[in-house]
RNA sequence: GGCCAGUUGGUGAAGUGGCUUAACACACCGCCCUUUCACGGCGGCAUUCACGGGUCCGAAUCCCGUACUGGUCACCA
């Protein structure tokens, strides 16, 4: 057969491999520096697990000095969605992973989306029909379908391949009648793999694995559209682009055979692979991929809603890639982390909410007051507008209650998120404190008059921390509640209580709320006014009772 | 169903033949500190690494089998 001649002729008008190979020269990279990259389909957003793999992608790249690229996958047409190439990079963006080069960033590897790539691929095609690599079959889904009954039927492994390969056996002559006829057809790859022959590849993160050669004729060109298979598209794009580490789900592990023997089809040196686990969820007990339609946690936006922090996401994210980030991060190292491929997990880690809060704790406890503004403007700009208005009128007080203990080498561990921050806070802001809540169970024994005496007499906003708290235990102390637990304890018939009875009043006086922070720190930042209003309030609530 | 991979407390996990009476972190429980809640401190939480067998002086670590979980078997990526 003389391939070259069907090479022409089903495609007469298409580059040579070597003038396509011309325009993309080998990087010049230093030593190590890795080109990986993102390639998703276009389907307007990115989950979790999408996001997760992203951010290895561009953690390892950068940390060594390399590329990280963005492909968009767009070969088939029926998962593509209006603008979805925008929503991967909007989604990108929100979470700073910066691309260096890629779809609508632009590089000199392009055109990064692969619709716009067809005669690059075209090009490879011929050039391998040209050599007997590649061939045009005919058959229809219904044959196809035929086949694969056949083959279910005698119990054997189902596909393309060796005998029931049929197109492979069309003569030039029979082709060129097919093609006149105007029949549509595929190009497969044909295959020189073995079966029955086994390797051990290594993979960065699985480690040894071991798989049989591809003898199976895959598509390697779709009949629709004359665009190419994801398995060719990856070979063909990932050598141009001079990518060195393949880092994606382990979902495709099991076609790391077809992969390996596209690479060596074309002869060129396949990259380095990095299978990475996917992130779980315990549904019930049943453990299964965190879904994006089923799970919410799994919508990167979940998060932006919650307002947890882009950073916190990450952080958690490390955690997953490299469980001893989390020990580094922690430690306050002032040594640069390097993340590496043998310390990804090699089975599925289950996605643990809890956790995550937790880190977003830590890393609230860290901000400046400034920065906790900063983030709580911009995100009750978007999900909370009463509040936007209500801290932007009054910037500085907000400023002095969100340092409440905060700025210390101890602060209090009790955000996770902006939209906790007015359920944290609203006793701080007459408008919330005054509408929306009620106070939280009232004991029997209150005793409003005390309260009264003690604000009018011996509470001032000028004493500091230790005088102010000498004084309340001291007033408190006389009026009937003893500064000693033990004492209490032993004869609590003899008291109305112990100094934290009396706090708890005034506690509740000023919160509506049984637990706060430190009563010294609200009391001044409410100032006189406000705690006369709240007062009189509580009294006469007391007195309802 | 075939093939491939995985399985260490409630969770993420460290661990690669003796330094492990299994690190660290989250969660949980107890105590202490204390004006509440947090924070912080101290302690508890797997006598055992899915199960069964084997190799070895010695196994979570190596080998075999079983179970379970996940992935994959498209002109989808």
């Amino acid at each position: 057969m003389d391939y070259q001649k069907l090479a022409d002729l089903l495609f007469p008008d298409v580059p040579t491999r070597e003038e396509i190979e011309a325009r993309y020269p080998k990087r010049c990279l230093k030593e190590g520096a890795m080109v990986t990259r993102f390639a998703p389909s276009p389907t307007g957003f990115v989950h979790m697990g999408s996001l997760l793999t992203a951010y290895i992608n561009s953690l390892m790249s950068s940390q060594s000095g390399g590329i990280f690229l963005l492909r968009i996958e767009d070969t088939d047409q029926k998962r593509e969605v209006e603008n979805g190439t925008e929503g991967i990079i909007r989604d990108l963006e929100n979470y700073e992973i910066t691309i260096d080069e890629g779809a609508m960033v632009g590089g000199n590897y392009g055109p990064y989306i692969q619709s716009m790539r067809k005669e690059i691929y075209l090009a490879f095609v011929k050039d391998l029909v040209a050599k007997g690599l590649a061939y045009p079959c005919f058959c229809t889904p219904q044959e196809l379908e035929e086949l694969r009954q056949i083959q279910e039927i005698n119990k054997e492994r189902i596909g393309y391949f060796g005998s029931y390969s049929k197109c492979k056996k069309l003569s030039l002559s029979e082709i060129e009648e097919k093609l006149k006829s105007g029949l549509s057809f595929v190009i497969r790859l044909n295959s020189q793999g073995d079966f029955s022959k086994q390797h051990t590849y290594y993979d960065l993160v699985k480690g040894e694995v071991h798989y049989f050669e591809n003898d199976m004729d895959i598509v390697l060109l779709k009949s629709d559209n004359g665009l190419p298979t994801y398995h060719f598209a990856h070979a063909v794009d990932d050598y141009l682009m001079g990518t060195t580490h393949v880092i994606r789900g382990d979902e495709w592990l099991s076609s790391l055979p077809v992969h390996l023997q596209l690479f060596e089809t074309l002869g060129v040196e396949p990259p380095k692979y990095a299978h990475i686990s996917p992130v779980m969820k315990n549904d019930q007990g049943t453990i299964r991929k965190l879904s994006k339609r089923k799970d919410p946690e799994a919508s990167v936006n979940y998060y932006q809603e919650l307002g947890i922090p882009v950073e916190v996401v990450k952080l958690y994210l490390k955690t997953l890639i490299n469980t001893n980030f989390e020990e580094w991060y922690l430690s306050d190292s002032s040594e640069e982390f390097l993340f590496s491929f043998d310390k990804m997990p090699t089975s599925g880690s289950l996605f643990d909410v809890e956790k995550l809060k937790s880190i977003s704790r830590e890393y609230f406890s860290r901000l400046s007051k400034e920065e906790v503004y900063q983030g709580l403007v911009e995100y009750t700009k978007k999900y909370d507008p009463e509040f936007f208005e209500i801290i932007t009128e009054q910037k500085d007080y907000t400023l002095a209650v969100l340092n409440i203990e905060r700025e210390i080498e101890k602060p209090r561990k009790d955000i996770s998120s902006y939209s906790d921050i007015k359920q944290l806070f609203y006793y701080m802001y007459d408008c919330f404190f005054f509408s929306d809540h009620t106070y939280e169970e009232v004991a029997k024994d209150y005793d409003p008059a005390g309260l009264r005496e003690y604000f009018q007499t011996t509470y001032t906003t000028e004493d500091s921390e230790e005088e102010w708290f000498g004084k309340l235990k001291e007033f408190a102390s006389n009026y009937g509640y003893t500064p000693n637990r033990k004492e209490y304890k032993a004869n609590p018939e003899n008291f109305k209580g112990t100094t934290a009875k009396f706090c708890e009043m005034i506690r509740l006086m000023l919160t509506k709320s049984n637990q706060s922070p430190n009563l010294y720190d609200i009391l001044k930042l409410l100032g006189p006014e406000r705690i006369e209003k709240r007062l009189n309030l509580f009294i006469e609530y007391l007195q309802t009772k």
